[in-house]
RNA sequence: UGGGGCGUCGCCAAGUGGUAAGGCAACGGAUUUUGAUUCCGUCAUUCCCAGGUUCGAAUCCUGGCGCCCCAA
């Protein structure tokens, strides 16, 4: 079969396509370059990795092609990224981008390379069941990404495999040393996908200037100013500046059209936990979506323990009740659903819900 | 210019004769394919200033300086 495998210069990629090549497919690499900016230092990360790419695909004995999405990942991805920004969310560009570069645009373009199928080296699986594509959670629980592909259908499902999704993180190690792999210990990349680890504040200011303003406490005492109140979110404790008597600051709500920030003291203070909360651009991963009302579990963001809530329709949306009241849940993130093992798909967060029952007349507010 | 109180890291704050706790902030690192969170580490040779007492002072004494409160 031919397969083309998303290449990046790190070991989980270059596994994924060590692996394919060794069952004996016809296994061809490529490399995206999606951002075309170099770092603070003037330094571009992205020579490195495709450097990295090249050794690796050499290695593996395949050959490697490149591929420029830089345009699209602008449009589709980084424009919608600033826009929410600027209309006081925190979006989650990786969820986007993996929707619309690397299970489209990527995908698209493998095709027409004459590809029947791609891979990636995500952890997740996928099974075929009941004439459907599931995907699962990756074997390696600490290592599980299927909340950033919360967004893929069965479309992209059924031409994408994931070789890693059986695997741990030390095994892909593993391998990639016994194979000699140069990047078998490289580490992780992280930060925006295709952007990497930036100071994210002056980041974001390159891009969406904004104005100092207030920092207030819900009952209205000024505790501060801020740069911007776009640039922070909801549960950030550090760059608040506030000092003296007592436990640390977070902040607890944004007013970005009048550019207030909303901050209370203490990690666990009750103006950080919401009970529910209400979620659109609602996307299945299955045929059909869910018989409301539906018990599930569901993270609010990367990493977390999976949540016991249950969904009913709330207009267009949805309403996700929790069980117990969960920590700082940001609007424009992602939630993602489980069933078990298996990823059933996500939403955007619109609004958190402080207490059952209440409902916040003014998105922009975050806390009422 | 009568009385009282206070001046210890950017902020809050222990320490009242034995050689500067802690918290917040900040900075650095770990964790992490978003943003955050969390964790770990760093952070006052010096206690408003100047003298003095003492083996030894942030701590006692004297004199300044600066705040705050009360009363005129």
């Amino acid at each position: 079969m031919k397969i083309i495998v998303g290449i990046s210069g790190g070991v989980d990629s270059a596994v994924t396509a060590l692996l394919l090549k060794r069952e004996g497919h016809d296994v061809t690499g490529l490399f995206m370059k999606n951002w075309e900016e170099d770092d603070a230092d003037g330094h571009c990360s992205a020579e490195d990795d495709l450097k990295m790419a090249r050794t690796v695909c050499e290695a593996i004995g395949i050959p490697l092609k490149t591929v420029n999405f830089s345009t699209e990942y602008w449009d589709r991805v980084f424009s919608y990224f600033l826009a929410e920004y600027q209309a006081g969310r925190t979006p989650n560009p990786d969820v986007l981008c993996n929707k619309e570069i690397k299970f489209k645009a990527f995908l698209e373009h493998a095709l027409t390379l004459g590809a029947e199928c791609i891979a990636t080296g995500h952890y997740a699986r996928v099974r075929h069941d009941g004439g459907q594509h599931r995907l699962l959670k990756a074997c390696d629980a600490n290592k599980d990404q299927t909340y950033f592909l919360c967004l893929l259908g069965q479309k992209e499902l059924t031409r994408t495999l994931f070789p890693l999704g059986e695997l741990t993180k030390p095994q892909v190690r593993t391998l990639a040393h016994e194979a000699g792999l140069p990047n078998f210990d490289r580490r992780d990349s992280t930060g925006i996908c295709f952007i990497g680890e930036r100071d994210f504040k002056s980041f974001l200011g390159r891009y969406l200037p904004a104005q100092p303003g207030e920092i207030r406490t819900l009952a209205g005492a000024p505790k501060g100013k801020h740069d911007g109140a776009m640039y922070y979110t909801i549960g950030q404790r550090h760059g608040l500046g506030i000092g003296g008597e007592g436990e640390a600051w977070y902040v607890v709500g944004k007013d970005v059209p009048h550019n207030i920030l909303y901050v209370e003291q203490g990690e666990h203070h009750p103006a950080l936990y919401s009970e529910a909360l209400i979620a659109r651009q609602l996307h299945w991963i299955g045929a059909d979506a869910p018989r409301l009302p539906r018990k599930l579990h569901a993270k609010t963001r990367y990493r977390q323990p999976d949540q016991d809530c249950c969904l009913t329709a709330q207009g267009d949306g949805l309403r996700v009740e929790f069980d117990a009241p969960q920590r700082a849940i940001t609007p424009g993130q992602s939630v993602v659903f489980y069933d078990g093992d298996e990823c059933l798909g996500g939403g955007v967060i619109e609004l958190a819900i402080a207490s059952k029952g209440t409902l916040s007349s003014d998105a922009h507010t975050v806390r009422i």
